[in-house]
DNA sequence: AATGAATGAGGGTTCATTCAT
DNA sequence: GATGAATGAACCCTCATTCAT
């Protein structure tokens, strides 16, 4: 009847993919119980894991700002790591419906926000540098740029299947990489 | 203590100050009671004015929507007016917390965003087709590209004040225009 | 635009029809917001003529008693007064709703109540004591019988067509009448 | 302060006596707050025992058809039971308000009601036929008369104390025992 | 006399959070 | 550690009633 000890760090996983699952449904704000009820657990067990709301949003955050942080280190000797990043950034963020509701709902001031901007922050740095070493974008970017970028790419409204997110994500991307100025399209020529 | 009946008409202007007041302080989902109380008015009166929440939002963005197409009658003999035009719509939207939310928070499939998204259509299509026509912007420019440029200047994260989500929207429509490829930023020589 | 005079009393008896429609159709407790929309006048003339929501019942009752008291005086020679008019009450009684209802839900301590018990036992007396003395019904009938009886009679259920209803009092009355004795029924004789 | 967990299951029948005396003495639209008031609980805690008002109702209903159905399990030797069972309903029915409100108010059509008038069908087709079959009611007494007998057992207005609804539904038994007709008292002789 | 907009008290219901087991 | 019943604050909304026109 009773779980083993084991299982018990395994509840926090299943929350967090309850909580997902729950909030890509019906949105950041479903009540806690539908997630409870899609985990199989008791109320309290979410409460242990993750006192408040945020906590959870906050979890999921950090699982997706992890993954990219993963990411950018696999990039470290590649030039047009900022682009690379830009893409997988906003591949994720458009994949994960919670994830965009969040990064629109919680307030800049948020000091969630902050610590998700900061190591945003940390992980272009190096990348933003190079690329404007090499010349591959304009020389006055900067990192308030490109976290504008990241709220620009995060910006596809919600609804709509993970696919057409990131369609659109993709032509964002495009769309900001190129500008609308009248030129041969750069994706035509790279 | 009783309005007088002929104020009738005029509670609905006050009432939609008031939510636009609330909304912006206490984002979209705040209680509606508040929005009475700022109007000074009795909450039935809100709801026979405004029968859903949403119906507020609704007239909220009816409100930007008819500005910015009073705006675009004004246009229609420049060149640039499809420019003018995002111009405006990042100062608009951006310096309307609430219409940010709203944006943000409903489904695309909601028949509300729906009509706003055809509205919007109508509002760019002949600016669009000069400045193609014209050669101010890239020649496969489509009006769904124009809604996700729309979308992407709405995008900057609730917070702050209205002079800094402005500068914000002027920024990210720079970067739209020029694109982040290496060359003389045209705004920059402006 | 502004009606005549002589509509102002006519008023009532649109208000009463429309309140007759509306509370047979949603039961008596329904809003009066849809007897005014139903009788399209305003919501003052409704508290003008009926200044609670009781006073219209009471002159629904009224008629209905009105009606009674008139057939009442069209059998003073007959012996069997006491049945036709227990008839009589049941036909119109389980005829219309609202009554049926107004009957069940208010207190037997409630004045009206206590008001047209009177008129009731009024209208009975000489009957009663006509079919006693010609030994058409057991002596030992009461006037607080009669009312029990016509308690009884107006106890079919809400729902139904009025000719359901109808149907029901009828055998009510017939089963009143003879009794569930074994013995031949004398409704089946005659 | 807060009830033991152990209360739990207790916790239901706290309410149905609450709701019992709270609607015997308000009516069965009292405000449902008064029902969790009285029984000392926390308003959810009404909502998930009993998610909507009629849940209520529906629960007191049943208690008083079981205790009627356990009352009939005893008489099953008895040939008088069908008039046993008609004494034993008038009793329950009338010494319990919100039962009577309840039997006014719904539509016959509601499925609540339907249900019921099948358990009382049940209940009473044995000691129906037996009545028939020694003699002791006249022999075209339906199912359908049985019913209706009920309700009009049930008739007796709101109001007045227990005793008195009893007294009432006591001589509409009588009455509907001998009926109207001359003769003597059945009561008298028996 | 007639209108219908305005009022505001009060009901129903949900849901984040606590806590006895 | 896990459970889920219990709590109660807060919200939405309706509707009886009033009152300026």
């Amino acid at each position: 009847m009773r779980k083993s000890r084991a299982d018990a760090t395994a509840h926090r996983e299943v929350l967090l993919a309850a909580a997902d699952a729950v909030f890509s449904e019906h949105g950041v704000t479903a009540p806690l119980d539908l997630v409870v009820a899609h985990a199989g657990v008791g109320r309290a067990t979410l409460y242990r894991n993750f006192p408040h709301r945020t906590a959870l949003m906050e979890a999921l955050l950090d699982r997706a700002l992890s993954a990219l942080e993963a990411h950018a280190m696999t990039l470290t000797d590649r030039e047009d790591a900022l682009f690379l990043l830009f893409e997988r950034f906003g591949q994720n963020i458009a994949g994960s419906a919670p994830l965009v509701d969040f990064w629109r709902a919680v307030d800049r001031a948020d000091p969630i926000v902050q610590s998700a901007r900061r190591r945003i922050a940390t992980i272009f740095k190096q990348p933003l540098r190079r690329a404007i070493g090499t010349g591959l974008c304009r020389a006055d970017l900067r990192i308030a740029d490109v976290l504008l970028i990241c709220n620009m790419l995060g910006a596809s409204l919600r609804g709509g299947g993970a696919a057409e997110r990131r369609g659109l994500a993709r032509r964002a991307l495009q769309l900001l990489h190129a500008g609308i100025d009248p030129r041969p399209a750069p994706d035509a020529s790279g």
